[in-house]
DNA sequence: CTTGAGCTTCACGTTACGTCAAGCTGTAGG
DNA sequence: CCTACAGCTTGACGTAACGTGAAGCTCAAG
């Protein structure tokens, strides 16, 4: 008979431990004194709370550890259970090495300039987003702005809050002939296109939900915005990360100076993670 | 200026997220309402926002994310933070990969034998212990059995608490002549010997501690003790451990019947991790 | 008998928020 | 103007697995 200081002595472990193990049912003492409320271990408990330890190492939450103990358990659900952690410690695994890259690379960048470069490219996921919206081939991003701020002037009332989108769907080093979309987000789905004026006309349409979207926030005027797309394009190779898919341009702040320049603008990329090397 | 809700959907965070990191001081609205105690953000926190979420992405803490932010840190702080994280995270994944063994190895067992084989086998870190011991080659088993139990009942009141171990430096295998030692565990480390009897006397002695010791609970004689040798060799094997260093053998419970049999012992054989394959 | 070590329960601290709950604010519609 | 109703506020509790005292009781030794 040991007391839990002997016992946690033994198994090296704190007598904390035992006591909290006795008071969610875990692991109990074989007896305890009625009169002064004394836990007392016996030698052969030892396999069991040794059991028990083992179970916690592989990574087991205590309560799945109760159950399997309960032996209330098939070895299917047992199974179950160990499958199910092992994918979960796979996908942690991969999300460290990521991890691991990125701090090498923040490493490397502290060392090659003084310069305390943040990060700047953040993962998100993206749902589904409703719109509405209109396509064009306009001349230049002049014309481009021109057009934009004419769309925000002409957006009724109910729409205020709802913010703008532009998606080019031209190489980004074209400058010329620019394929562009605009559009507005909406709470709700729209069935009917909205005529804003004679010759605008917006149509509802969808942007597609993405698991993992690159994206970084710049300041700046429309011409500039191309520095956004280095950084995560730079981001992504250094990451191993490969762009795929349509990406979008999210008006954070709109411009209330003529050239631009305080305009912010979100950039989101779709992504898909390469293999690490 | 944007509402918590508002700059919430923006950045795909939740609002209790904002509304915590301004309790935190991590980050906080640009303008609070004084009336209504409304929170206002700009898009141009966005940034900010961003650089907060890449870095708890890599995996710091909000506190060590708060100390890079409030910009009272070197590039040598920063550089030491993220090492340092970096250490951390090889050593998860270290420690994973050895998870990851072993529930592949307990998955094994499931599908082998419908038996539910419970792991037995723990990594335990042991300090130095202070003990008294004597060493002596016997001849047999029995013969070990007969001295242990007369070093037992000789030993003095106040080392009635006093745990026993033994030492056998012969090979497992041998039968005969076994080099033995057998000591009690003291707490302060004694500096001369202790006298039993006319031809027992135990000697100052010292058991060295190990980082990872491989231990296992048995239940029986003396004779039967190889069973949980052979359990740590082939759990060692399976885990990718090296045995290293001398073993031990602590007495958690002293027989009470002749044969021994409901004598239990802790086996302690000191291992080395072996580069995973 | 005293003393000190060891035991008991109680309760708060940890991390990074999620999840109600009660109550105030702001806007849209009738 | 009144009334919904959505959105905001603070406050408090819950999470997982214990660590760390604090106040008080018990046990064995001298």
């Amino acid at each position: 008979m040991y007391t839990v200081g002997e016992f946690a002595h033994l198994a090296h472990v704190s007598k904390r431990l035992l006591r909290y193990y006795d008071e969610i049912d875990l692991f109990k003492p074989i007896q305890i004194d009625p009169s002064s409320g004394y836990r007392y271990y016996t030698a052969k408990q030892m396999t069991q709370l040794n059991r028990i330890l083992a179970l916690k190492e592989l990574g087991l939450t205590l309560n799945q550890i109760q159950r399997t103990i309960a032996d209330d358990i098939s070895s299917e659900e047992l199974e179950g259970m160990l499958r199910l952690r092992k994918a979960e410690i796979e996908q942690q695994m991969i999300a460290e090495q990521r991890r691991i890259r990125e701090i090498e690379a923040r490493l490397e960048a502290i060392h090659n300039d003084e310069t305390n470069t943040p990060p700047n490219v953040i993962i998100k996921q993206v749902p589904d987003i409703h719109a509405l919206s209109v396509r064009r081939t306009m001349a230049d991003f002049a014309t481009a702005v021109d057009f934009y701020t004419r769309v925000q002037t002409l957006m009724p009332r109910r729409f205020a809050s709802g913010r703008f989108y532009c998606i080019c769907r031209s190489d980004t080093d074209t400058l010329h002939d620019l394929d562009l979309e605009f559009g507005v987000f909406v709470n709700k789905p729209q069935d009917k296109p909205l005529a804003l004026s004679d010759d605008v006309m917006l149509n509802p349409s969808q942007l597609p939900a993405h698991d993992k979207m690159a994206t970084t926030v710049v300041t700046g005027a429309l011409e500039t915005i191309h520095r956004g797309y280095a950084e995560i394009t730079r981001w992504s190779a250094i990451n191993s990360y490969r762009l795929n898919g349509t990406h979008r341009e999210l008006c954070l702040q709109m411009a209330t100076h003529l050239d631009g320049r305080d305009m912010i603008t979100e950039i989101q990329v779709p992504v898909e993670p390469l293999p690490l090397p």
